[in-house]
DNA sequence: CCGTTTTTGTACTTCCAATGAACTTATTTC
DNA sequence: GAAATAAGTTCATTGGAAGTACAAAAACGG
């Protein structure tokens, strides 16, 4: 039994007002009320009711007219503010813990990244450090005028999105973490957490959104010494029911293959994680992407081998993911960017073969836009998007 | 840019219909315009217009006042009304074809079944046949004053849903079918176009949806000569970009497995496929489901192993799923419902090592509650619930 | 048996957001 | 300068839900 609220009028106003916000917000350039008008469909006098609420709530502005072009009365150019509302995206990853702040023109706003190992470091201990870092995020924005709307948290293990309780994290040696009391964030910031790879998959959203007009539908797969996915349909992450959804790191390659530390055997990690990929050229899993991609670049005959092996399992794998969800684009993130060209012919060789759909629907691999500590980024648009998608919960909180 | 509809009022008085209508649906029992109100939140004064809407347009029925139990002026009992408005649900398979028209009390009122052996049969033939047979339950409601409000055919295979192009029915030995025009329904009766598995998946919602309160989330696995699946989330299916999602038959289980029909090797069909099931217990692959079932659960030795291959293959293949999708309710259906408590132990002690989520969230299999010609009900129910969804439209079309 | 109580369902007024038309404003063109 | 044109605003109108009051129909209580 669905127990859907019924529709009031303040569902229109509030619908209304995330068409606007996200017209204009999404636009490659500055538009005009009447530009709204004419995109949305709805009248100029509706839109300009709903632009004075997103300009009195600050997440349009007016630029100055630029000059007019054209005769009539000159339009005022209306754009997403910059340096108002700010989203906050934080990491905990086995190299690093970090935080950054974007508005919601895209630019970052502040960041404070702490390189470290934290293999099997202590959950709280490295939460609180996480907490002090942010909070320094959180009062050097407000010091400028901003208001932090929210954060996220990537964490690279099962996260229980609605508990907000992180199950494992193999890779940190972390199990059964209360995410957000040792934290600390203030009353005003609610801090959502999770997966590392959903979140960087948002951020590639947004680097994609403008090439392609329609809301963009792909599988981002992120390596490093695990290997996890993440499912975007029209935009939206698919989380699944607790939020760990995309393990495609443990796919059974060949059950008949090397135990994995999860319990299992012959999953994909064994095969194409990190671990399988430096030791071929002789390097250890903390070497930098840049290193380990350019020797595997130069690659000698077991260098070959291992990249042969790893995109062939990544192949299968992906072509599971496809067989299974009709998804035909993919994306190589986190350390598989600065290799996909390297990958992406045994992975299409794959695909071509064990892909039912593919004579009719070719599935195309290709590196993930944005690499530099892409949860981070990701995290942060998450927050803005929601601010977007309803403006009105913002606005009454800002009284 | 998502060129999002704006909200108008007509918007309010569609949604709040249809929140009325599905209350009223979907109930256990007959509910008064008071209890409406209450489930859903809407004053009486609304739901009292709203119902008189839906009385109009014959989605609901008022009983005679039950005799009348406390105080107080007794309530109208309104009813989802019976053998007025009906879904046609159509279905071309390899051993039969056949529709099935059901009111929107779930009731079968019309249905026509054909036994044949349809392996490598003419398309327009067969599609020619299937329509006389449609029109012939069509021209039979409409007789006994029924709306036929659309029709879903139901196909084993990749179906471009928004085309209404069959690819390939490998099992059929079609490819490249337009579907539609050799069917000739009458204007009046819309059809789409699914895969069986999916539609099947459909009927399985319905049947559950009175157990769990919730809107049921599970991975519906249909086992026939091949095996399909249906992802379903919220009571939605999982399409993808084009319709043909869930072909776990084509999963790789080995990759150094046999050949398989597809192109590829070592395809879960190749294990757990009818035809590996029967050739164990000496039986041909158009024997009866329920004598395969029978010979299987009196296994001697080979059976014994040809169904713990299939359930380890078939465990495999799920926990793939799973992890991938976190969806942790598995239904077996088609040749499998009947067998799925010989299947389920060899399926769960897979899913218990390799889905990384389960000592956190068990996955349960359990057989689907409709076996018999499934897709028939759920494409029936598919059309149904469209128009619960939206009664505005079909209001609008009878004018 | 009749008034009181209680609940259902309806009538009518109010409220609110979008619409559409008229109007103001600011610029180009002639 | 006047006309043309386009952007933005004002205001009466419209449509649908909310809220209130009220009529209808039954049980209860004396």
């Amino acid at each position: 039994m669905s127990t859907t609220t019924p529709a009031r009028q303040a569902l229109l106003r509030e619908r209304n007002l995330a068409i606007v916000a996200r017209t204009v917000v999404d636009a490659d350039e500055p538009l005009s009320r009447a530009d709204v008008a004419a995109l949305t469909g709805m009248t100029r006098a509706t839109v300009s009711t709903l632009v004075d609420r997103l300009l009195a709530a600050r997440l349009v502005a007016e630029l100055p007219p630029a000059m007019p072009v054209g005769r009539g009365r000159p339009a005022v150019p209306l754009v997403a503010a910059a340096r108002t509302i700010v989203g906050l995206g934080l990491e905990v990853n086995v190299d690093y813990l970090g935080g950054r702040a974007i508005d919601l023109t895209g630019s970052v706003v502040a960041e404070l990244l702490e390189r470290d190992d934290l293999h099997a470091s202590d959950p709280t201990a490295i939460l609180t450090r996480l907490g002090r870092l942010a909070r320094r995020i959180v009062e050097q924005t407000e010091r400028a005028g901003m208001r932090v709307a929210g954060a996220r948290l990537a964490l690279p293990g099962l996260v229980d999105v609605r508990t907000s309780v992180l199950k494992v994290a193999p890779n940190l040696g972390w199990a059964g973490v209360e995410l957000l009391p040792a934290l600390g964030l203030p009353q005003n910031v609610p801090v959502g957490v999770a997966n590392e790879a959903k979140l960087a998959a948002l951020a590639q959203v947004w680097a994609v959104r403008g090439e392609r007009k329609k809301r963009p539908t792909f599988l981002y797969v992120s390596g490093d010494v695990g290997v996890g996915a993440a499912i975007v349909v029209d935009d939206e992450i698919f989380h699944g029911q607790h939020g760990w959804s995309g393990e495609i790191g443990h796919l059974t390659i060949d059950p008949a293959g090397p135990r994995c530390r999860c319990g299992s055997t012959g999953c994909l990690e064994r095969y194409a994680g990190k671990e399988a990929l430096v030791s071929a050229v002789g390097l250890d899993v903390d070497a930098p992407d840049e290193l380990i991609a350019d020797r595997l670049a130069h690659a000698d005959e077991p260098a070959r081998v291992a990249l042969n092996s790893a995109g062939a399992a990544l192949g299968q794998a992906i072509a599971d993911a496809v067989n299974l969800l009709d998804i035909d684009h993919v994306l190589l993130g986190g350390s598989y960017a600065l290799i996909a060209d390297l990958l992406a012919p045994a992975i299409e060789a794959e695909l071509a073969v064990r892909v039912l759909g593919a004579p009719w629907a070719p599935v195309t691999v290709a590196a993930a836009p944005v690499a530099d500590h892409a949860a981070l980024t990701g995290g942060a648009l998450a927050v803005l998007r929601d601010v977007i998608d309803n403006p009105a919960r913002l606005i009454e909180q800002q009284g």
